[in-house]
DNA sequence: TCTGGGGTCCTAGGACCC
DNA sequence: TCTGGGGTCCTAGGACCC
């Protein structure tokens, strides 16, 4: 029996730990440079704005109806979710962390007797310990799971969660999920679907499992077994190490001079670098990529993107900086207007394997100097030391977060100041 | 004026080997 | 005139997830 909880209005939520006066009110959360609207609370929903909704288009009806609204503090989210995981963690040895507010969780032999209270169970103490309401779907087969908790979501329920072990229910409960609401079916194989008539996740599981597997593939045919109670999927405890690493942002102005260009560059790559060693990885490659704003039609538009393989894998800033700069001088054209560039660390390894470098290139230092910088940093404040060539705090490329709530549960210091 | 970021897995086709 | 069969590896692109 598997267990899936998962956070209601996630980001929303975090917010209004710290914020109890919002609990009633609309609150959105943005995407990075307050661009997006990536999470609603019910009253966000409840007034018609979709997500993924461009904030300028919805910025008037949420002022209007007097919400608030949060530029994406993923400190803050960060820590909410570590707290919510231990919780999940006291009621189950066998626990996959699946997202940043969805675990799954293997019921114990001695509690499946009860699921019902079982599930209240966590979200009670879910909610006192962290202050995060949670949803729960029971089910023997995790995509199973998956649909009970949209049962909660579709339904609104006046309980949070939802059991669905028996057949009859299971057929009920598919009868009212649309083929695009199962997970592990996205936009491209619902279309198709709709085009041989199906259109309910009850009609799709009584589908053929070869002619789903033709038509589609493996995945999908997983899925459907699944939908028809058998287990394909089992619960990840370990989850299989990173293989590649991105860091990415549009930029809060366009960028036209390759100057600062290679101040991003550099600010990226040393961010990239510094999460590689925070996963205790080494990375063997690095691709930059660039991109003009391809929402404007009337300007130029231009992408372009490079890989470069170190001699040996490093996770040191100084190395991939290094080779960053070398691949953007590669790509980069004059006369464009860039709104985006991103560093992709490829091919990671643990950074215990030793592969010694036939021509000796490394600097025995750089990894050194970038022991102590995290130290700074981690001691300090992120940022406290970085390289020049990142430029100042104010460059017109850096993101904008013109709302950003406080690190309420990480940064003390910074609540201190402020206060 | 203003439109996110970070992942994984699978598949088909090309290049190459004997 | 007639030109096989069986592999592996890599890559790009598509599809999916949150």
């Amino acid at each position: 029996m598997i267990a899936l909880i998962d956070c209601n209005n996630f980001y929303v939520s975090c917010e209004r730990v710290f914020a109890p006066s919002l609990r009633n009110k609309p609150v959105a959360i943005l995407s990075n440079n307050d661009g997006c609207i990536v999470a609603r609370s019910q009253e966000i929903k409840d007034l018609g704005i979709k997500m993924g909704t461009p904030y300028f288009k919805a910025k008037k009806i949420i002022e209007r109806h007097k919400g608030a609204v949060f530029s994406s503090n993923y400190e803050l989210y960060g820590d909410m979710s570590n707290r919510v995981m231990s919780v999940l963690r006291t009621f189950s040895g066998k626990t996959e962390i699946y997202s940043i507010d969805e675990a799954f969780i293997k019921v114990p032999e001695y509690r499946q007797n009860d699921p019902e209270n079982f599930s209240s169970e966590i979200i009670r103490k879910v909610y006192k310990w962290t202050g995060i309401p949670v949803k729960v779907g029971t089910a023997e087969t995790k995509t199973l799971a998956k649909i009970a908790t949209e049962l909660v979501k579709k339904d609104k329920l006046k309980q949070l969660y939802k059991i669905l072990l028996n057949k009859r229910e299971i057929t009920q409960a598919l009868k009212k999920i649309p083929v695009i609401d199962i997970w592990g079916i996205g936009k491209a194989t619902a279309d198709t679907l709709n085009e041989h008539g199906i259109f309910t996740a009850e009609q799709f599981t009584a589908l053929d499992e070869q002619f789903v597997r033709k038509k589609f593939n493996v995945m999908t045919a997983r899925t459907l077994k699944e939908l028809q109670n058998i287990p394909c999927m089992k619960i990840d405890e370990q989850p299989q190490p990173q293989k590649n690493l991105c860091y990415s942002k549009s930029f809060g102005s366009p960028v036209t001079e390759y100057s600062s260009m290679t101040e991003s560059v550099i600010n990226y790559s040393s961010n990239a670098a510094a999460k590689l060693r925070k996963n205790k990885q080494k990375a063997q490659s690095v691709t930059v990529f660039i991109t003009t704003n391809f929402f404007n039609k009337k300007q130029k538009q231009f992408a372009g993107s490079k890989t470069l393989s170190f001699p040996s894998a490093v996770n040191s800033t100084e190395a991939i900086v290094h080779y960053a700069l070398k691949a953007l001088k590669l790509i980069y054209k004059n006369n464009c207007c860039y709104k985006k560039c991103g560093i992709i660390l490829n091919e990671l390894i643990s950074e215990d394997i030793i592969q010694p470098d036939l021509f000796e290139t490394d600097n025995p230092n750089d990894e050194k100097i970038s022991e102590v910088m995290d130290k700074i940093n981690s001691k300090y404040g992120k940022g406290t030391i970085k390289l020049a060539g990142e430029g100042v705090n104010d460059a017109c490329w850096k993101m904008k977060r013109n709302m950003l709530s406080r690190n309420y549960t990480t940064r003390w210091d910074e609540l201190l100041e402020t206060d």
